[in-house]
DNA sequence: GCCGTTTTCGGCCCGACTGTTTTCAGTCG
């Protein structure tokens, strides 16, 4: 188990501490750049001698010295220290939409509120209102907060959230006054969850002056369930995720994933939507990296624009200076000397050393599906209709990949059953022109590591994705053995959903991925992206620890109806946010390529 | 507490909105 997220959380809970005990915001500042730096590396902090710990980004000689306490001993001596003079409950109060770390620190030494439910006695019986600062529409702010605050524990997943948006996305689209409207922030950058929704809208240039009624038409889209900013080129309101908002919510409304959802809109004219993207697409981080950038070129950048710096008081955007660039993201990053940066790639993850143009993997590109299910086991397509619903998604290639035995509550097919069902295979390839139909199976990981058929049977088909199903509450080192022993089996051709977490229900397995990923790349096994939303498996850090040791990756649906090949494009942008091209996407290859690669396997 | 294409000391991102204020602090993204 990789060091990397306790040390992030350890190190991101010391920065909260710091400043709602109002220490120097600049050492807050470095506690949280630290965490994030943890967050998002592939290596292992654990193993890191402390010459490499210092050369990592934001990391000096204080910081290390904690990384090394923490790893040699399980904590942190300062961080204990700050716990025992801040209440939990107080840190659960900044967690509070509105309740910064200056609020927090009013209520808790000034009104000695020291948790939540503490808070909303002080609101009953209006005490709080003696407190400085706090006034009635404040005091109905909070309310709100911890409303909302209990309905929404969780953050909402990436398929649902896409939905949502599109209804705004699509209704803002139909307005007169605008030119376009896309989804910016953490669903652009294709974040296994979203928060909340960020929605840019752009304004054609004959209704420039219409800004307000966008934001109407936005703030009055059937759903909205209150409005808690609203500015003249802004607005940001709350939704109560009903019936109306797509086929997941209906799906999935009463499973507990949160009944509401922020969405904030922003509204530009053409001249500014380039610097409005940028910064409403984020991350907050790669934004900074951005404008510091900028001051170290003389400029100043922010969402009005890159301007020069002629050292005037004042916003420059409102003192009429005209911009260096603002129109395009592209035109932005260029006078930055900046290739553009694809926005999964804008994670503060050193980014901005990447030389040359990216060429990251893109929807187009995928040209096969590896993992389908059909009615044989628990899918609800018939071979033929799978392979014409692939061959209208342009793909050349459809692989049949039916459950094996002992997913016995998926319908997994016994030996026998799967022999007939290949030659079913066999006979439907070719009825279909333009795509192959490949004869593949969904083979179970054991808990010993196993696989679920016997290399005779295994060597039959065209195709094995062996994939965990049960056994997921296996420790790592246990775990890590097992998919080591899947991976090594000479007819395995990709790893499924290798730790087998469900976002928001279950954790999966821990494996070691560093050891994963090289015995993938030694044994020439691609490692799977579960393009389903509630996988995002392979997650997107793990695919850059992947893509870093040279590794082969597979994007599949896991089809198991019609809509799921519509699930692909969050398997595109997770291997996006992973930096996989097309060259290391066994889907993109062309079909000779793939066949052949596929035949290799347990020959050699 | 970190960092260096002005710096090993003196900086450290930018602007809008809100609420409680008589001119601004706090929060957010």
């Amino acid at each position: 188990m990789s060091l990397n997220q306790p040390l992030a959380d350890i190190l991101a809970r010391m920065a909260k501490m710091l400043d709602v005990l109002g220490e120097d915001t600049f050492k807050v500042n470095a506690h949280t750049r630290a965490a994030r730096t943890f967050e998002g590396l592939t290596d292992d902090a654990a193993a890191m001698p402390r010459e490499q710990l210092l050369s990592l980004q934001g990391v000096g000689p204080k910081l290390a010295d904690k990384v090394i306490e923490f790893r040699t001993t399980g904590r942190i001596a300062e961080h204990d220290e700050l716990a025992s003079r801040v209440p939990p409950g107080v840190m659960d109060m900044m967690e509070l939409p509105g309740v910064g770390p200056k609020t927090a620190r009013v209520l808790w030494q000034e009104g000695s509120i020291s948790d939540i439910p503490g808070l909303e006695r002080a609101i009953a019986d209006g005490s709080i209102l003696s407190l400085p600062r706090m006034g009635e529409k404040f005091v109905t702010k909070i309310k709100e907060s911890i409303a909302f605050r209990r309905a929404n524990s969780q953050r909402l997943w990436l398929g649902r959230a896409d939905e949502v948006a599109s209804v705004f996305i699509e209704r803002l689209r139909a307005h007169p006054a605008v030119r376009d409207a896309v989804a910016a922030g953490s669903l652009r950058r294709g974040r296994d969850t979203i928060g909340d929704l960020d929605i840019l809208a752009c304004l054609r240039e004959s209704h420039l002056a219409d800004a307000a009624r966008v934001a109407e038409c936005f703030r009055t889209t059937p759903g909205v369930a209150s409005v808690p900013v609203s500015g003249e080129n802004r607005a940001s309101v709350r939704v109560a995720l009903g019936h109306d908002f797509g086929r997941w919510s209906r799906t999935h409304a009463a499973e507990g994933d949160g009944p509401s959802i922020q969405v904030d809109l922003r509204v530009t004219p053409p001249a500014t939507w380039g610097s409005m993207l940028l910064y409403f697409t984020g991350s907050k981080e790669h934004n900074i990296r951005l404008r510091e950038r900028a001051i170290a070129r003389g400029m100043t950048l922010s969402e009005w624009g890159l301007f020069k710096d002629d050292g005037q008081p004042g916003a420059p955007h409102t003192r009429g200076c005209t911009p260096v660039a603002a129109d395009t993201e592209e035109a932005i990053y260029h006078a930055l000397d900046l290739p553009f940066i694809p926005p999964e790639a804008r994670e503060d993850r050193g980014e901005l050393d990447h030389l040359g143009p990216w060429r990251l993997i893109e929807l187009p590109d995928i040209r096969a599906e590896l993992h389908a299910h059909t009615r044989a086991s628990d899918g609800v397509l018939t071979i033929l209709e799978l392979a014409q619903d692939a061959k209208r998604r342009g793909f050349h290639t459809i692989a049949v990949t039916d459950h094996s035995q002992s997913s016995a509550q998926a319908g997994g097919l016994k030996p026998d059953r799967l022999r007939q069902h290949i030659a079913d295979v066999r006979e439907a390839n070719g009825q279909v022109s333009g795509i192959t139909i490949l004869a593949g199976s969904e083979v179970d990981i054991l808990s010993d590591g196993s696989l679920d058929y016997d290399d005779d049977l295994l060597r039959e088909l065209d195709v094995v994705v062996a994939s965990p199903h049960a056994a997921l509450s296996q420790d790592p080192a246990t775990a890590t053995a097992r998919l080591l022993r899947a991976i090594s089996h000479p007819l395995v051709h990709i790893l499924g959903h290798p730790t087998g977490r469900l976002i928001n229900r279950r954790p999966g397995l821990s494996p070691d991925i560093g050891a994963l990923v090289a015995s993938a790349r030694a044994h020439h096994v691609a490692l799977e992206i579960n393009a389903h939303w509630m996988r995002l498996d392979l997650r997107d850090t793990h695919v850059r620890a992947a893509i870093d040791a040279g590794c082969l990756i597979a994007i599949d649906c896991d089809v198991h109806e019609p809509a799921d090949f519509d699930n692909l494009a969050f398997g595109v942008s997770t291997a996006r946010r992973g930096l996989v091209t097309p060259e290391r996407c066994i889907n993109a290859w062309p079909a000779e390529r793939l066949h052949a690669w596929l035949r290799a396997k347990g020959r050699t």
